[in-house]
DNA sequence: ATAAAATACCCCCAAAAAGGGGTTTTTAAT
DNA sequence: ATTAAAAACCCCTTTTTGGGGGTATTTTAT
């Protein structure tokens, strides 16, 4: 019997997981939460083999809970459950330990069946987010940490000289950093840089 | 007896609502649909009261739907449930004749409440929309035709030259619109004005 | 140990955007 | 018929950005 949690802010959809699995004979809801705060408060009572993971939860963001839970219960397997369908951030996700990455319009089926796949130690993407990833024509996009720090600073409007300041870094350097951003990403101005860094969710 | 179709892509969330309603005796669910075409299909063979309409289908925009369903079916009153919460999209989604607007993470019982008061011919605003909807603090913003369209081509990275060309204006007019855009929105430079094109939905 | 990233720095110059001031002509609403 | 809003246009100047070249330290992983 597989022991699961469900962590998601929207209550209907949270029932309509409930009515779902409550029909199958090998997984078993042991609890269910609407925000962070309650998912630790859920984890420290109970021990489930599996978590489904919304990721737009309104206290705190999926991707750092999701890493939270893994270090504290390294044990429990964790799905994210999202309509979130960005190269980084199932990739982010990944990296934070999840086991299963399900977009919130997949088929109820597919959910089932990537809970009974992550329980058993597999990972499991459904169907759309798996030809994501494995499509190599979306050029896969990863900035180191300072340009992902200096690409904020730009999208928030700050100008060089501010960024330098901000950054403690010389004009010269926040000048280079700039127009490696732009050919990393493709884009031809800052706009361009600016809607894909959103848009790709890079920062 | 209120007669009621469910548009959604989510259907793990269909299957709550559908639940949700199965209880209740005076709301009866006629008929669900997971995309636009489905929709269409849908209200050529039914004639519900009340319409829950998500605003993120994957072949059409819930926007542009709810006007075409107003035009063809001016009685049927439409809520929208979506998780957006930006005022443009909830200010467009008024003026195409939505009657209602319900965020999706909503406690169920607002749901239903939502689905009475709209079939009375009232409007309803989930709590979150009507405090965002009343608060002035927010300032609204509200570009014409034409200033969003020239938003756009900023934000897809055109120069404005470029812009000039494609608009059949002269340079110095797109600086005007330009200059204007970045008053009107408080923002410093074309970084910021992109991202709060894109977060508030202007475009 | 050593190669590869990542980080930080520099110069020149042209192009684009931003800040400041305006005017005129349509179009839509009362 | 009048008015207000929208749409289109113009000049001047400074600042910021973008395109082209580079180089020198640190980390980090193998």
């Amino acid at each position: 019997m597989i022991k699961l949690c469900i962590v998601d802010d929207h209550r209907v959809l949270v029932t309509g997981l409930v009515g779902l699995f409550s029909s199958s004979n090998n997984i078993q809801i042991v609890g269910t939460a609407y925000n962070a705060k309650e998912c630790r408060l859920m984890l420290s009572q109970q021990q489930p083999d599996v978590i489904l993971l919304d990721i737009n939860l309104p206290d705190a963001s999926g991707t750092d809970l999701c890493k939270e839970i893994k270090i504290k219960y390294p044990a429990v397997k964790i799905i994210a459950l999202t309509s979130y369908s960005e190269y980084t951030v199932i990739r982010q996700m990944l990296e934070n330990g999840a086991s299963g990455y399900v977009l919130k319009n997949a088929m109820p089926d597919e959910i089932i069946l990537g809970v009974e796949t992550v329980a058993e130690g597999n990972q499991f993407l459904c169907d759309e987010v798996d030809m994501l990833m494995n499509s190599r024509s979306k050029l896969q996009i990863w900035l180191t940490p300072r340009e992902k720090e200096l690409l904020g600073n730009i999208v928030n409007g700050f100008t060089n000289n501010e960024i330098a300041d901000k950054m403690f870094l010389g004009i010269e350097t926040v000048n280079s950093y700039r127009k490696n951003l732009l050919c990393k990403l493709g884009a031809r101005n800052t706009a361009k840089l600016v809607k894909m860094a959103i848009e790709e969710k890079l920062i």
